[in-house]
DNA sequence: AACTAATTGAGGTACGTACCTCATGTCAAC
DNA sequence: GTTGACATGAGGTACGTACCTCAATTAGTT
C-alpha cells in the first residue's frame, strides 16, 4: 500500500494538520518543521492520491480550449477530440469547455481572453494567430496564474507556459521529403499553396520544405501562393500553374486546410499526375488519400493534442511533472495504406 | 454538478441501498426497481465518480504484461513505456506488473498463467507466439474471470478479449507501397527477411507487401528468408543475395527486431543504394534513421499501446466502453525528417 | 517575568462510493 | 393465518484528502 498523509505524520513525527499545511503550501510552518516533513516525503516516496484530493476538493477542474470559430475540416477534427476525452479517463474529476475566438477580431479575443481568471478556468489551451492584442492577453492570463498553452501554431511572443503541437519546420522537412522521393520524374517544379502566410506554422514548414529542397538541384518548389479561404482564389491558382508551368510535378498545401486547392487541384489536374501532400488528417483529405487524389497527408493526431494539453493543464495544476517522452506530438505520415477508414 | 447515488435515489424513488444494489449487480432487487433504477441512470445522465469508487474500494487494480524474455530492442522498448505508465494519469489506483515468459518453453508459460486468477490479476495483457498450451492457459484464464488482451501478435485461436496492436497486413501493405515509391530505378527485386515465419506478424506483413507488388510489374519481392536470429545465417543471407543479385534494388525487413540483417547490410552494401525498410522505432533503428542506412520504419509506438492496454482493461473492469477512435493503433510511417532524436 | 506572536495539535466535517448488518415490509404458498 | 422467501430501507464505517475551528504550546521580544 503507497503511504498516506498518516504515515507521513507517524514518520515526521508532527500531526495530520502540520502535514495539510506543508503539502497544501498553507502559512503557519516553522521552516525546520517544513523540512523535516518534506524529508519524509522523499523518504516514503509519498505521492498525494489524486483520487482522494479530487473527491475532497469536490470541484472539477475547468480547463478551456480556446479554437478558431472560423469553419474548416482540422478545427472541426479538434473539437470532437474535446468532445470525446469528455467523460474519459483522467480521474474523472475534470471538465473541457469549448470558447471560439474569431481571430479575424484579436480585441473581441482579448476581451474574452481577460474575462478569464483562476475562478473560472484552471487552465487555457489557445490555437490562434500571432497578434500584440491576443499575446498580451495571454501574458495577463498567465499573471493571474492561469497556465496557458498554446495549441497547434506556437505564440512565440506571448509568455506561455507550454507549446503543444508538432514543430513545423521538421513537418515541412518531412514533407519536402517525401515530395522527392515520391517523384518519378527526373526534374520540375513544385507548388506550395496555403490559406496565408501570416499563420505562424505555413511559415515554418515552408522553410523546412525549402531545407530539403535547397540539398538538391533537379527539383524547385516555387514561391508560396495564398488563396486567403477564396474558392475563386484557390481555383484561379491552380488553374495558372498548371497552364503557365508544364515542368509542375507536384503541389505542396503548406496550411492545415487543404479543402480548397485540393478540389482545385481534382478540376484541373485531369489525367496529368502530380504527387500532392497535405497536412492534417481529416474525413476530406481521408477520402481524398483514399481516391488517389493526394498521395500523402502530414498529420498531427488531434486526440494526442488535445489529451497532451489536458496532461500538461493538470500537471501544472498539481505541480507535478508529466512524462516528456509522452508529450512530444509525433509528425504523423499517412498514405493511403496505413489510413483506417 | 455531475448527479450522485443521492440524486438517483431521488429520481427513482428508492433508498440509496437499492441504487447500490443496482449499480453494483448485487442479488435481491426486484427486476421492477431494477428497471427503475436504471431509467433514472439514463434520464440523469449518472456516470459513476470513479475516482470515489476507487477511493472507496481502497483495492489497487493490478494489470499485468506478460512479454518475452528474450532480449531485443522492441520488447525492450515495450518494457520501458510499461514502467513509465506507472505512476501517471488513469486516477492512480492502478498498478502494473511484468511477468516475464520464455516462449521457447510454452509450458513454463502456461502454468505462470494458471497461478493468475481474479484474487492477484485485475486485467493481462499477452504478447506471445501462439502455441496450444498458451491458447489453453489463456482461454483458462479468461474463463476465470481475468480480461486478457493480446498484444501485439494476435492469438487467433485462444479467446483472448481482445487485440491491441497494429493490423499488420496493412502494415505490410504500407511497407511494400513506400519500398515501390521511394524507387529511383526502373524496375528490380527486393529482398524480404526475418527472424521467423513461424511468427504471425511476420507472415501477415509479407501478405500485405504481396499484395501491393501484385499490383506491377516492374518490381518483384523476392521469397522471405529466415536468420533464426543467428548472427552468421544474417551475414550470409545478405552476402549472397548481394552478390546473386545484381538487380537488388531494396530490402523488407519484416520481422520487430533489425538488428542482425540490417547490421550485415551495412557490412555489405557499400556505396550500392538500396531502400531499406524495416518495423519497429528503437533506438538502433532510430541511429540507423538518422545515418541514412534506413529509408524507412514502419513503426508502433509502444507508449500507445501500452495505454491502450490499460484503458481497455480498466474499461472491461468498470463495464464501460473506451472511445473506440482512440484505440487503434496507428500504423506510424518514420523517415530521417519526422523522427525525434 | 510578562506578553505577544508564531507554531502546532486535536478534532471535526465533507466529498461520493463500496460494503456491511439488521430491521421491516410484502407477497404468495400452504 | 401462519410461514418463509424475497425486497427494501435505514444506518453505519471506511477510503485519503481538503479545509475549517479552536485550544494549547512554544519561541521571541521587551
Amino acid at each position: 500500500m503507497k503511504p498516506t498523509t498518516k504515515d507521513l505524520a507517524r514518520a515526521a513525527g508532527v500531526s495530520l494538520a502540520t502535514i495539510d499545511r506543508v503539502l497544501n503550501d498553507r502559512p503557519g510552518v516553522a521552516r525546520k518543521t517544513k523540512t523535516a516533513v518534506e524529508e519524509a516525503v522523499r523518504k516514503l516516496g509519498y505521492e498525494r492520491n489524486q483520487a482522494a484530493a479530487a473527491l475532497s476538493r469536490n470541484r472539477y477542474l475547468r480547463f478551456i480550449f480556446a479554437l478558431p470559430s472560423a469553419q474548416g475540416d482540422f478545427v472541426m477534427q479538434i473539437r470532437k477530440s474535446v468532445n470525446e476525452i469528455e467523460s474519459n479517463g483522467f480521474g474523472s474529476m475534470l471538465r473541457y469547455d469549448l470558447l471560439n475566438i474569431d481571430e479575424t477580431k484579436p480585441h473581441d479575443v482579448a476581451t474574452a481572453l481577460s474575462k478569464l481568471s483562476k475562478t473560472n478556468c484552471d487552465g487555457l489551451a489557445i490555437m490562434a494567430i500571432e497578434h500584440p492584442e491576443i499575446r498580451d492577453a495571454i501574458t495577463r492570463l498567465t499573471e493571474r496564474g492561469v497556465p496557458v498553452i498554446s495549441l497547434i501554431s506556437y505564440q512565440s511572443a506571448a509568455n506561455v507556459s507550454a507549446f503543444v503541437g508538432i514543430p513545423n519546420l521538421q513537418a515541412g522537412q518531412t514533407a519536402g521529403q517525401l515530395m522527392l522521393r515520391f517523384q518519378k520524374n527526373k526534374s520540375g517544379s513544385i507548388a506550395a499553396i496555403t490559406t496565408t502566410i501570416s499563420s505562424n506554422d505555413s511559415v515554418e514548414r515552408r522553410r523546412g520544405a525549402d531545407l530539403v529542397f535547397s540539398n538538391q538541384k533537379t527539383f524547385q518548389l516555387l514561391p508560396t501562393t495564398e488563396h486567403f479561404n477564396d474558392p475563386h482564389r484557390a481555383d484561379d491558382i491552380v488553374r495558372k500553374l498548371i497552364k503557365a508551368r508544364p515542368d509542375l510535378c507536384g503541389i505542396y498545401i503548406l496550411g492545415s486546410e487543404a479543402r480548397l486547392p485540393l478540389e482545385a487541384m481534382n478540376r484541373y489536374a485531369n489525367d496529368k499526375k502530380f504527387v500532392v501532400i497535405a497536412h492534417e488528417l481529416t474525413e476530406f483529405t481521408k477520402t481524398q488519400l483514399a481516391d488517389g487524389h493526394l498521395d500523402a497527408v502530414i498529420s498531427q493526431n488531434t486526440g494526442h493534442l488535445v489529451r497532451s494539453c489536458v496532461r500538461r493543464l493538470k500537471a501544472m495544476y498539481e505541480g507535478t511533472t508529466p512524462i516528456s517522452s509522452q508529450e512530444q506530438v509525433r509528425i504523423e505520415i499517412l498514405i493511403k495504406e496505413n489510413t483506417y477508414y
